[in-house]
DNA sequence: GCAAAAGATGAACACCTATTCAGGTCGTCT
DNA sequence: AGACGACCTGAATAGGTGTTCATCTTTTGC
């Protein structure tokens, strides 16, 4: 006798794999990595604990898949943004200021997902997820040195360099905790791209006009 | 009858104070703060682990105390060589240069005191930690602007920036893992110099003599 | 409808390291 | 020297959470 999945339950299977990562995404967005616990997921999930592990092998593979989900996400409205700008700086701008309003949105989940604390290793999928919108970043800044709008340098290098800002700026401890005004909130992304885009070479005056360019579409984005 | 510490005594006990910090601050600099665990320490020190419980409430503490004896020597090591330079663009170059030599020449302590999960609280002392050295870039920011140097800017931020850029760019999990090299480590501080001069403002071609001239002195500390 | 297989359950287990504390040693005062 | 207090020791404890697994429930194939 062979036993063969139905439709159904095959359907049934992926909804609550999708639910307990939901689970987990949702008790990270609010309570941080530190409550993204076993048992909690999987009261949030209405499942079993047990149940957790036919889905995922570890605690470490359900953070890293949560990571790598929540990454995704961010590359692709990335490059959105910057696919929708006219040029290589424009898109650059774009692809900073879309960095930086996600991670104000959500600055527990940001957190979380880059920097905090975890009982687990997930060194490997945090890496990954630097290293794709890095990745993404350093493209753009490449693009636009082609186009022989910024100096020649070392991309990757600067790209990791933007992040780091951006990241320490805007959700590290040091950040301002103020910033549930939207007004502030719009302020600190427009200061922050410019420090971005003046890094890496681009001319005062100019990267001014870019940043409220590129905030001008993001707007909306913030106040979500 | 009342006893009282004999001179001898109380050298004696702060000795091995300092032993246990010390211990503590070797075995970070060696396996990250994961290594810093009671009982290796305790051995490091020469003492039973109980006896650390004599000078530090808890390991919370002794991980506290480490990171502000990190962060107090950074600060002065930066204030060192901002002092000692000729004006105010000068002494901001040579801020960010000696933390990025500093960060690099201990990375895994760095990476430890920075941003490395602990299992214990110390977020406080962290925040410290970077609040003072934040403070002093501030304040080297400020100085150049005050001389007409630097646009005005939000320089708290611009500290906070700076310094998350210049962490994340070369102790942060993306960064370059082949700096071993002196060379090529020196390049990695020059570029990054550059990139947090440029953040702030200072022009394409003037910050390239800045980082040149910020770089030289620090050159024999790169190679210690 | 019924047997066999897959899936789900959740209480019990395992593990790891910070912390404690009863007992021993050393230093101080008369 | 003797007695008392301070200090040190390190094995035992504690506590919290990820993981397991015997048992129950649901689904499949005939």
């Amino acid at each position: 006798m062979v036993y063969r999945r139905t439709h159904q339950v095959v359907k049934r299977l992926a909804a609550r794999r999708s639910a307990i990562l939901a689970a987990a995404r949702e008790a990270a967005a609010d309570g941080g990595m530190a409550a993204v616990q076993i048992a909690p997921v999987a009261v949030r999930a209405h499942v079993a604990a047990g149940t957790v592990y036919r889905y995922f092998p570890s605690k470490a593979d359900l953070i890293s898949e949560l990571i790598a989900e929540v990454s995704r996400d961010e590359l692709a409205a990335i490059r959105r943004a910057a696919d929708a700008a006219p040029g290589p700086s424009s898109a650059l701008a774009a692809a900073v200021t879309t960095v930086a309003v996600h991670v104000l949105s959500q600055r527990k989940l940001a957190w979380g997902i880059l920097a905090e604390p975890v009982d687990v290793d997930v060194t490997a999928s945090r890496l990954a997820s630097r290293r794709e919108i890095a990745g993404e970043l350093a493209a753009r800044i490449d693009a636009a040195v082609r186009a022989g709008h910024l100096p020649a340098q070392d991309t990757a290098l600067a790209a990791t360099a933007l992040l780091g800002a951006l990241h320490e700026s805007l959700v590290g401890p040091l950040a301002p905790d103020n910033l549930d005004d939207p007004a502030k909130l719009r302020d600190a992304v427009q200061t922050v791209t410019l420090l971005a885009l003046r890094a890496v070479g681009v001319m005062d005056a100019r990267a001014r006009g870019l940043v409220v360019q590129a905030t001008t579409p993001a707007k909306a984005l913030v106040g979500a």
